[in-house]
DNA sequence: GCGCGCCATGTTAGCGGTAACAGGGGCGGA
DNA sequence: TCCGCCCCTGTTACCGCTAACATGGCGCGC
């Protein structure tokens, strides 16, 4: 393909306009598909695009019609396997609504977050989906200041500012403990990480004392890491915590990926799972399917609240009305083969 | 904090120019930091628009500049591990440079790679980052007759439309091969993923052949997979393949995941590794950092293209002329335990 | 005391589209 | 034959911000 349009200036409607002998008006309406017009112009139109290599210019028309297309999806990690899973759901999800998802990380840093969202709604976007309940007194502000739609994810132990999608954390934790305390086991160790923005894992650690407290149990022992590989680190904690301790006979893991490093050790050790020790995650990561014993965990349906954020989203930029919704998803408890049956 | 403003109409620099007695000129340098504005006039202005909660519309303000501070980065998936880690160093490199990433996934699908780049294309950023050299034509098209800097990453395989940074996924299956039979492996099994617009994974099994050939050998067996967790296909495939043709002495995976999920059917079948069979893998995942045995694998180079890229768009944008450099990164190979020493 | 220059601020004219309304021509019904 | 309506196309006025230039006031040197 030649490159016909080689002038400094950019191509424009008024580039398309001259070269189909319409107005700029007429072009526009051909490109967007909106309007009345006739099939011979609207050919011309779209081969004189075709030919110059027109790409329309979004900022202008997002400007003059007051409109943009884009969801800003605010997430604290790429790399950790569950925010991906939730960002294809909204992808998909938003595939057939003209609208198009655009995506800030944040590190799990609440300055970040706060910085993020403010370029994010500078775009003027359709729609916030953002993970989590905790924002700085900032973000809030500018949340519950605009009039687009709002939709926290992922959690809804705490407040929202608009629509909530999630699960209970800290009843996921809570769960857990009644599930390993009805299969008999007594010295239960935690490992999970150290971040102290990290607030569902925090709220599931919470949960899962709790259930113990319950039972009248308190929790014998407990690692933190932080970085470096999670498979990595669950073997090295799940090492050190066994032998500072090693009468313990299960272990909760705050995710899947630490915890199936911790399977891996005990497999290398000739350690009997689950009945000598057992173990649990959290996630539900498909990822792990493959191991040999499969880990008990607990699926934070990551799916379908991406699916349903989206559809809060795509439905109130049409003109739905419903606002401040609060939808709470039930994990479900996967034993696996790594918690005894009673 | 309270909401100042709640007429139907949008915060406009109007408002905040009208707030604190000064032109929207002015307030304009304020927040954007430019020219020359007095302490107390600055102070008068920052606090008038914090009270006001206004958030700058970027919409307009890139279509009076003819400036956007986008980098539009297109890549196939995010579930695969390998483009979260590039996105995450492009987005480390572009931090200070007050450029940002964007992200499009194309599912490995070229036509919506095309789609993806048009709508990208469409805001008019400062730069494209997207995985690979191969695209539709009309996507070629838009490319070159843009004139912000494009970088196709990953690859170098290949005619690029302007900057290129990867590796050589050709060499690399060859340089793996090479070391395979150098370690004395002769009967040798590959499986991947049957994927026909994967480019890179054909490339290297291309170059394995390739490899294999020039020391007399061909591949003794393959098996193809598509879908699924990738460490379950990988047992599963494993164990076909080794049903099939159970004097193999070696298997080559088309990446990390399937090759850890191989090593799991290997250990829970007790083969010996790596001397009745050695595995291979491709990627270099510090993910599979906690397994007993350290996968063989090469070393991608994910992060440091990313970063390469990201400079690359970063000094164009700043003015820097260079245009359409070639950079290819050496991948090292990482024997691990799982080929036999010589 | 005057003019020069400079700092701080204001004015004007778009950026490239689209909403809303304005025409013009052909065709059917009266 | 003439009117009215509908289909298609054009005109006008912004959308919210910024580049570029204009301006005003004040300090300073001679």
């Amino acid at each position: 393909m030649t490159r016909p349009h080689d002038l400094r200036r950019p191509l424009t409607l008024r580039d398309v306009s001259e070269a189909s002998g319409v107005s700029e008006m007429t072009v526009s309406r051909v490109l967007r598909n909106r309007g009345d017009v006739s099939d011979a112009t609207r050919e011309r139109v779209l081969k004189a695009a075709k030919t110059l290599g027109y790409v329309p210019n979004k900022i202008a028309g997002a400007l003059a019609s007051q409109r943009v297309n884009l969801v800003a999806v605010i997430i604290p990690s790429l790399s950790n396997l569950v925010f991906p899973k939730v960002l294809s759901n909204i992808s998909d999800e938003l595939e057939d609504t003209g609208l198009q998802p655009v995506v800030g990380v944040t590190n799990y840093s609440p300055e970040k977050e706060e910085q993020v969202l403010y370029e994010m709604l500078s775009w003027r976007p359709s729609g916030v989906i953002i993970a989590g309940l905790e924002h700085t007194d900032a973000a809030r502000a500018m949340l519950l200041n605009t009039d687009i739609p709002v939709v926290e994810i992922m959690d809804v132990d705490g407040e929202g500012i608009d629509s909530v999608v999630g699960i209970s954390h800290r009843r996921a934790g809570l769960h857990m403990a009644e599930a390993i305390i009805a299969a008999g086991y007594r010295q239960i160790g935690f490992i999970g990480t150290k971040m102290p923005e990290d607030h569902r894992a925090r709220k599931r650690l919470e949960g899962f004392k709790e259930g113990l407290a319950k039972a009248g149990i308190a929790l014998a022992d407990a690692e933190f890491y932080s970085g470096g590989s999670a498979l990595a680190k669950g073997r090295e904690m799940t090492e050190a915590l066994l032998k500072r301790n090693p009468n313990l006979d299960f272990i909760y893991y705050s995710n899947d990926m630490v915890g199936a490093g911790g399977l891996l050790y005990c497999r290398d050790h000739g350690l009997d799972v689950p009945n000598q020790i057992g173990l649990a995650g959290f996630n539900g990561l498909d990822l792990l399917d493959g191991f040999s014993q499969r880990l008990a965990t607990m699926d934070a349906c990551r799916g379908k609240i991406g699916r349903k954020a989206a559809q809060i989203v795509a439905e109130r930029s049409q003109g739905g009305q419903a606002t401040g919704e609060v939808i709470e998803m039930e994990p479900v408890l996967q034993l696996g083969d790594t918690i005894r049956k009673p």
